[in-house]
DNA sequence: ACTACTACTAGTATCAGGTATTAAATTATA
DNA sequence: TATAATTTAATACCTGATACTAGTAGTAGT
């Protein structure tokens, strides 16, 4: 005799390997749990769980749709103002992803990213790189608090291959983060 | 007769409608350029533009190495050693969407990201959150560069509130980061 | 005019990974 | 033991293809 599980706890754990392998065909699953394919079939009806091509188009429209509107990880937040080489504001608004679960604090380097890649965005230069930064975190910030970032740039070497900005950062008119970032600036032909 | 396009040129609008819109079946886009499916699939051939089964598959495999290697990680790279309160060790290889597009550098916050989890993951604590931090990007790491971040807590507080932790960041020997961090803890019951 | 070549079309067999349906066998439970 | 729940089997069919063979239309070279 095979060994079997009873038809709920099957259940439960073909959610839970198909949540964590989408990718896995019924055939597979067949084997996995020691029962005829048909008998897959009827739990992934009774479980609404659809067949692994609807799945994969699923994820594939879901990539698609972000894809088109999030021109992902170019900025963190969302630039509001650019004064190339004097200053520059974006926003971005704390979501699930970008919180430790327990507390709903945001991670740091979030606010990092923020900062950074505004401080980034504002020199006027094709590439620019964060040599060294000075941080310092004020006040926790929240799931669903909305982050506003402001930069300046407060200096250029006089080769034109550094600039200082500051970046401060408020939710509300609550300070939340401070810092000076030395950006290096690289002149390419 | 029905007005067709010289093949050149279908194929380039070819190329860029199944761009546009990868969920176009070979059915539609016969219909789209009056010839005949195997036209279409002669085509896709000599440009090897895959079916669409496979472009869903490529799409909602990106997307699914995305969810698992980004937001959903609690610490960014991979944790491969770890001495609470005393010392910790990340990998964290650099991938497509870490760099910038033109360069191939990674951005910076990418390489903050991982010193500062890892800084925040050594604290044995339930809480823990990055009060401030002073860092410097020693030379700039590029795509596919494995990044081994090493994390050693230098003090603790007398309330045990407080602790430094400074964090070196590697590829092969060299020093790529380096940055000292002031961690946040937070007792509660 | 004959040949060679390119571009296109047609048709058939086959595939993966399923759905949908009907029916039978097995197991559990009242 | 009767009956219900569960599982399996078998078969037809679907989509969106691949792989392969064969044929046609038009055009250029000789």
């Amino acid at each position: 005799m095979i060994e079997r599980l009873p038809k709920k706890i099957r259940q439960q754990q073909l959610t839970e390997s198909i949540g964590q392998n989408p990718f896995i065909t019924d055939d597979e699953l067949m084997r996995m749990f020691n029962v005829s394919i048909q008998t897959i079939r009827l739990d992934r009806m009774e479980l609404s769980i659809p067949e692994l091509r609807e799945r994969m188009k699923l994820m594939a429209e879901q990539s698609y749709d972000q894809v088109r509107s999030l021109p992902l990880h170019e900025v963190i937040g969302d630039v509001i103002d650019l004064q190339l080489d004097k200053s520059g504001i974006s926003l971005f608004e704390i979501a699930d992803h970008h919180v430790f679960s327990r507390t709903k604090i945001a991670r740091g380097h979030h606010i990092f990213a923020q900062a950074n890649s505004l401080a980034v965005a504002v020199i006027n230069e094709e590439v620019a790189l964060t040599a060294s930064a000075d941080i310092r975190f004020v006040r926790s910030v929240v799931l669903g608090e909305k982050c506003i970032a402001k930069a300046y740039v407060r200096s250029i070497s006089k080769g034109r291959t550094k600039a200082k900005v500051e970046v401060l950062s408020y939710v509300g008119d609550e300070l939340v983060f401070q810092g000076e970032f030395v950006i290096f600036r690289i002149h390419k032909e």
